[in-house]
This record gives C-alpha cells, structure tokens and sequence, in this order.
DNA sequence: GCCAACGTTGGC
DNA sequence: GCCAACGTTGGC
C-alpha cells in the first residue's frame, strides 16, 4: 500500500466539497501532468491513505484525510470539448489522462500547515517542504505519513 | 498581485 | 536533441 497527498485549491474544491459529495467520492480529474497522472495511473490501488491538502489559500497545510476509491480510469474530461481540461490530441483509443475517484475519510480539527511543517525538522526530506515544488499528487514516504499523523487531530 | 520554480512547446 | 519562450503553479 502507498501513501499519498494531494493538492486542492479550496475555492475551486475543498475537502468540504467532498465530504459534501452524496456518496463522498469525487473523480480527480483535470491533471495535466505526467508524474502525477503516472502516480494515478501507475501506483494508486483502492484503499490507498491520502492527505488532503489545501493550495492557493489563506493557510496552505494539510486539512484531512482522504481515501483511493476506484482503479484508475480515462479521465473523460480529456474528450469533453467543452471542458477546460479538453485535450484535443488524445486519442481515445489510448487515451492519454488518467485519474482515481477518492473518497473523503475525515478532517481533522485544524489545519496541519505548511508552515508547521517547513519548521519540522522530521520532516526534511519530504518533498511538499522541499523547494519549488508543485507536484499535485505526490507519494508519501511512511516515515513522514506517520511523523504527520501524530501532530494531526 | 508578484514572482520563483519548473514543465511544456516548438523552432532550429 | 538543444534551448528559448511561454504558461502554470502556488507561496507569500
């Protein structure tokens, strides 16, 4: 099993936007990048633990915990012309964007910041507080999974 | 809103 | 295949 954090602007979709979800599970569509999509369609299995985290915001940190909830799959929004993530050179016979549903776990009582985690020293090595990172979807080594589950509530 | 970091595109 | 130009991310 891995572990794995993912990145939400919060205005856009939050993780009260998914826990709003009528069944909890919203497609993480419109990634448009290869390392993440890879991470998505090459090592996400069902079930997998995933740290929720707020970007562009007041307070960028973690915000709660989220869940792997299907295999991947086609990212439909690739086809969809009218769709900003419309990618008019996949061909759907071998599409090119792939995503996982997740499904909301809980949120924790306060946000676990990056500013919080920048000054762990614990935590050195982990790639969010590393510099001029902006993968949106990132693996999680279970050292600092477990370094964070310990501060989180 | 600024801007550093970094990924992608496309000319050559 | 190099690399300049450009676009995007995301903290501040």
């Amino acid at each position: 099993m891995n572990h794995w954090l993912m990145k939400s602007e919060p205005d856009v979709f939050g993780i009260d936007d998914l826990a709003n979800r009528p069944k909890q599970t919203e497609p993480w569509d419109g990634v448009r990048n290869y390392q993440a999509r890879n991470f998505m369609r090459d090592d996400m299995r069902p079930g997998d633990p995933i740290f929720f985290y707020h970007s562009n915001c007041k307070v960028p940190g973690i915000v709660g915990l989220a869940e792997v909830a299907s295999e991947p799959y086609d990212d439909p929004t690739q086809f969809d012309q009218d769709s900003k993530y419309f990618d008019p050179k996949s061909d759907p016979e071998n599409a090119r964007w792939q995503l996982v549903d997740i499904r909301f776990v809980r949120k924790f009582k306060s946000v676990i910041s990056l500013t919080d985690m920048k000054n762990m020293p614990e935590l050195e090595g982990f790639r969010l507080v590393s510099r001029g990172n902006r993968l949106s979807v990132m693996p999680v080594e279970p050292e600092f999974w477990n370094v964070i589950m310990e501060i989180a509530q």
